[in-house]
DNA sequence: GTTGGAATTGAACGCGCGTTCGGTTTACCA
DNA sequence: TGGTAAACCGAACGCGCGTTCAATTCCAAC
């Protein structure tokens, strides 16, 4: 019971407050138990951070296998842009500790989760490639198209909030539509 | 002399570690001087972060303000894109800090330093809703729109390196391409 | 050469840090 | 009811934090 409890209070501060300004002691109090009882529910703080970083890529990963519609490039681009909205939109937290506090792991800890970084990357990347092989698709480069794909999807949690002006579905069917312009899909005829 | 060099390393160190994680110390051992020493050329730790936050948009809007030509809003647009990578890719450090330290301010420094954040996001805004009205550019929601350009475009600093594989013309180039498409300006036939 | 103000030092302040650990409480099963 | 293992407390550890300040050094102007 208390464990997620320590993880959930852990990754509401990190994001808050960043990652080097809070204390232990910190988390102890927001889940009503003293600093010293943290540690049987992780070896240390930087472990602490860690864990929530990989648990997170490995959702991200294993959310996407199953939202993968599997079909034609422009399908599994409108797919993922709504896929990565979404399941950024309902994390923000998570999020912004994966994008954030990468600078705060040591390097052997950093290396793992900069590569499930890496493979996400990568599904943009082969959606495009086959895009652009199938014609459907005009890019420069594939590689700068899926950077400033993910950047401009990631983006929506900058400003994002729930029961704003536009809702979910329709954040997404635009940013769909944006996506869709900047790899350069013919647009259907009105 | 000393005091350009004390801010110097305090963005530099900032950027890195974050500024909760950057003591006093650090900085003053990176000038070369006693950490007492640091307090003839600011009043306190957090002041130091703020001035570095706001000389940065403020330079940010002067430079618009010098690069806006000022004339049909597809040419605007494409000014905008190219001028907003070039002048993010040659301040990494200080765009880092304007991003991502706004929660160490405290909160009457946050709103004058957030107000200049704003005040940028406006310029997209205006340049999208010349194009919409001019019957040239086609978006859901100018301000959605805006913020997913913005949001790409920054992109570019989390992965362009100098001496990598595409110098900044050609990101420029690309990126700016991108942006059309994604506001929907036609493309002109080859 | 002297002087005066700016620059700098280095010790000191109280405080909170991450982590450890011996002792105490709690909860469940035999 | 008794026993045991997990959960938790709370004090303690050495350390580094932001900031202050009296004392010292530096250097240009007279």
């Amino acid at each position: 019971m208390t464990g997620p409890r320590v993880r959930a209070a852990a990754e509401r501060l990190f994001a808050r407050h960043g990652y080097a300004a809070v204390s232990m002691r910190m988390i102890a109090a927001e889940v009503g138990i003293g600093a010293g009882a943290l540690y049987h529910y992780t070896p240390d703080k930087q472990t602490l951070l860690a864990g929530l970083m990989r648990e997170h890529l490995d959702d991200l990963l294993a959310a996407w296998g199953k939202a993968d519609p599997g079909t034609d490039p422009v399908a599994r681009l409108d797919a993922f842009a709504r896929f990565h909205i979404r399941f950024h939109i309902d994390r923000p937290d998570a999020v912004f500790i994966a994008y954030m506090e990468l600078r705060s792991l040591e390097p052997e800890t950093f290396a793992g989760i900069e590569a499930l970084r890496r493979r996400y990357e990568t599904v943009p990347e082969g959606i495009l490639r086959d895009g652009v092989a199938a014609g459907v698709m005009a890019v420069a480069d594939v590689k700068l198209a899926s950077m400033a794909l993910i950047a401009m999807l990631t983006g929506v949690n900058t400003w994002y909030r729930d029961g704003g002006r536009l809702d979910r579905d329709a954040v997404e069917g635009i940013y769909a539509d944006m996506a869709r312009g900047m790899v350069g899909v013919e647009r259907v005829s009105t």
